[in-house]
DNA sequence: CAAACAAACTAACAAGTGTTAGTTAAATTG
DNA sequence: CAATTTAACTAACACTTGTTAGTTTGTTTG
């Protein structure tokens, strides 16, 4: 029942072109000629091309934030909480590698919701940053260098987009828990 | 004595904005106002907009597959070649943060020199994988999805751009020894 | 010093940009 | 069925784009 407006057809093919070319290098006609329409029946269900922009991101950013709220509730330990964070990102992701380009690549065309969006990014890097100092205090997490540790696993995590789309045969489930175990346990096998 | 041409300024400042806004978001007076002169000046010393994407791009990419090609012919084994890697990515990076945001961003604009590119890139992705799957056989490395733990050391590597800059203090010996330890030993206190 | 060069400039172009106005035709609704 | 709405269209706009041509000026060189 649930059937995807012109509106929102517009978004999510305009979200496929920015992955290919980024934001700016697509026009408003290539857009149009990928709808099949011409540019100007875009304004028919847009405002802007920076309005596209806007709402591919900034719901993808909320996703996450609302996300890593939810999982600071709960009572986890702060490595469960790790493994709930690489699901996020992989459900998340799966659901919309497209838009995940964008967010990734050309967030600094956002303008008016700019700060908004710097806002939210800076406080899900910092809620992550939380769970793995406390992880580090409460003997959980080795005790390396906290930003090293954050920096590593949020570019994995960030660069999902990327690499989701060209294995599909890992389903959501089964990737997540791989990373999860990569990412926590690393890959040496020597115990030293 | 060695002083960067002109030219060379050129790209640079380029780089500069290339990293900020995206190759296609820059405009020939945007780079000749930051290097202080009017944009048909820039003709007198490079060729075209996309000739300074080439140069950028190219030559990292080739700084990558020459360094990977001597860590190959070393006889490290494979856990020390990762560590290796893993310098290489973090010498080179940091020598050029804003040549790597174009080589990560804006390769998809090079024409006539993309095919090129893309065979660097498939190239240094499998001599990258072949280090792991030999690693595995020897049993240095637990036996996890090769691809797995390729994207996730891979997928860190090259966000390192984003990141060495706004952590100055960490020098390249010190971040790429901690990196390392990150990546390959993990972050799990409990030995399972 | 004359000749050559390097590196800037002004002016201009043809093509492409996002967007608006006004129109038309088909589908939906009272 | 008349009225409204939806969703496309053509034409045009003001502006920006990369780039070229031709010129000027100071510096280097034979």
């Amino acid at each position: 029942m649930k059937q995807e407006t012109r509106k929102e057809e517009i978004i999510s093919t305009a979200a496929k072109l920015f992955k290919e070319k980024g934001y700016s290098a697509v026009t408003m006609r290539d857009l149009a000629s990928a709808m099949g329409m011409k540019a100007a029946s875009l304004y028919n269900h847009i405002n802007s091309k920076q309005q596209i922009l806007k709402e591919i991101i900034i719901s993808l950013a909320e996703d996450f934030t609302d996300g890593l709220k939810n999982i600071q509730k709960s009572d986890l330990t702060n490595i469960q909480k790790l493994q709930e964070v690489v699901k996020l990102h992989v459900r998340i992701t799966s659901q919309n590698t497209f838009g995940m380009a964008s967010l990734n690549n050309d967030w600094m065309h956002l303008e008016e919701k700019l700060d908004y969006y710097l806002d939210l990014r800076a406080n899900y890097e910092e809620e992550f940053r939380n769970i793995i100092q406390k992880g580090i205090e409460n003997d959980e997490i080795i005790n390396d260098n906290v930003e090293v540790i954050l920096f590593s696993i949020l570019s994995t995590l960030r660069s999902l987009y990327l690499w989701i789309p060209k294995k599909e045969d890992l389903n959501p489930e089964e990737l997540s828990q791989q990373l999860s175990k990569v990412l926590i346990n690393g890959i040496n096998k020597k115990i030293n």
